[in-house]
DNA sequence: TCTGGGGTCCTAGGACCC
DNA sequence: TCTGGGGTCCTAGGACCC
């Protein structure tokens, strides 16, 4: 019989930032988003402190942390991201039916008894937090979606793990129906105006109400919740479909100048992404927008054109980038953040050729782009940068007052031992 | 009075996830 | 003073083609 474990470290990032930190076990931490924005995770005792992700600004509740002493870090994804590895390398060991699914959790699909269930995620759970030092907990049960719900319960538990039998109503009942996975807000106020309010109603739901109601994503919901399998399992990650780059400026902008150097920036962020995952780009997406919630004229626009060739040549980022930026910028507004984003993305070896133009592979620039990186991860990021981008200044500056060292990923930053 | 049908591609917007 | 960032999927509507 095939069961599905889903795994989710525990507040990861918290938990990172604990590893390195053991004088803070006990004591309420929290992670802020890029820019001290949000709070993006709090560990069981900030949560029990009334903490939430994502709720209010961080300067909203500055001085209430404070006050409660609640231990604060600015995000540091590289060291997330390092600890993120070595818990997928591990689990991988378990079994090769893996699919990763966030930077901190992983769905596997294992074949073993039932009885046998537990004890297996004991021993992973066990294994994971003597060896890499994070806390996770397990749901397992038929389908994806009934696996989630397994977590939900997990979460709660002091063991960290529950495995969720088909037709266990009970659970399901105590489960509110917006805790469901790919139940958002605003399915979840239709549901509860409809009267279903928790995951035992969803799964009694008529599938032609989901599904006219909440697209074929409701429909599958409802079919999972039943067990019935019907979002596939990806083992093999898929290879991504856009890359992204944007920030909020820490003051507002008024001129195209101080855009281009932003956007340039992004760009050369952007291009890093591309050649570190071996991809090439056909095409890029520039916006940029006001700040929607200041009460003054507002503006939002993005443009977006195909390159001539398939492409990872930062440079050429720049250029069509700065050509866009050009087309959707007016003056007279204040700026509040831009951004890029790379779409239909292919393979670096599944570049179609082209009678006219020299492709990007084997190209001077892509020998200039492999120095380029080579010297940004060897050294600092942003050691050799574009002029475009602006000499000794960043307008995309973040503020990250409170971000802990990059223990795994910097050899300048690793902690020192002492002896006593 | 009555104004094809079917297919594809593109875009914008909405909803969700972490 | 300060309100995140990076993704995916789905749908509807318009343009266009034969």
């Amino acid at each position: 019989m095939n069961y599905i474990f889903l795994v989710d470290c525990n507040s990861f990032y918290a938990s990172c930032e604990m590893i390195f930190r053991p004088d803070l076990a006990g004591k309420p931490v929290v992670v802020l988003s890029n820019n001290d924005g949000f709070i993006i995770a709090a560990n069981s005792q900030a949560k029990s402190l009334g903490y939430k992700t994502i709720e209010k600004p961080f300067f909203m509740l500055e001085q209430q942390l404070i006050k409660d002493k609640v231990e604060i870090f600015s995000a540091n994804f590289e060291l997330y991201g390092a600890i993120s590895k070595r818990v997928m390398r591990l689990l991988s060991e378990l079994s090769n039916r893996i699919e990763v699914y966030s930077i901190d959790e992983a769905f596997l699909e294992v074949s073993f008894n039932e009885n046998q269930l537990l004890d297996i995620a004991f021993y992973l759970r066990k294994r994971i937090l003597d060896e890499i030092g994070v806390p996770v907990s397990v749901g397992i049960s038929m389908t994806k979606t009934l696996a989630k719900a397994a977590m939900e319960i997990a979460k709660k538990r002091r063991e960290g793990v529950f495995y969720l039998k088909p037709d266990q109503h009970d659970v399901l009942s105590s489960i509110p129906v917006n805790d469901v996975w790919g139940v958002g807000q605003k399915y979840g106020e239709k549901l509860i105006k409809k009267g279903v309010k928790t995951a035992l109603d969803l799964s009694r739901l008529q599938e032609l109400w989901a599904r006219e109601h909440m697209t074929v994503v409701g429909l599958r919901c409802v079919k999972e919740l039943n067990g019935v399998p019907c979002i596939k399992f990806d083992s093999v990650p898929q290879t991504r479909k856009t890359i992204q780059r944007s920030a909020s400026f820490g003051h507002l902008v008024f001129t195209l100048s101080d855009l281009k150097k932003a956007i340039s920036i992004h760009c050369e962020r952007a291009g890093e992404k591309l050649r570190e995952d071996k991809l090439l780009s056909l095409g890029i997406l520039v916006h940029i927008h006001t700040n929607p919630h200041l009460e003054e004229p507002q503006y939002g626009r993005s443009a977006a054109t195909n390159f001539a060739i398939p492409t990872a040549d930062t440079p050429t980022l720049i250029k069509y980038a700065h050509k866009l930026l050009e087309e959707v910028y007016l003056p007279g507004y204040r700026y509040l953040k831009t951004g890029v984003l790379l779409f239909d993305l292919i393979e670096e070896d599944m570049a179609p050729g082209n009678l006219f133009r020299q492709p990007y592979i084997d190209s001077k620039e892509q020998k200039l782009m492999n120095s380029l990186d080579a010297v940004n991860t060897g050294l600092e990021q942003g050691t050799l940068a574009f002029a475009s981008s602006g000499i000794g200044e960043n307008p995309n500056k973040m503020r990250q007052s409170k971000r802990s060292p990059r223990y795994l990923t910097r050899w300048s930053e690793i902690p020192e031992v002492k002896a006593k």
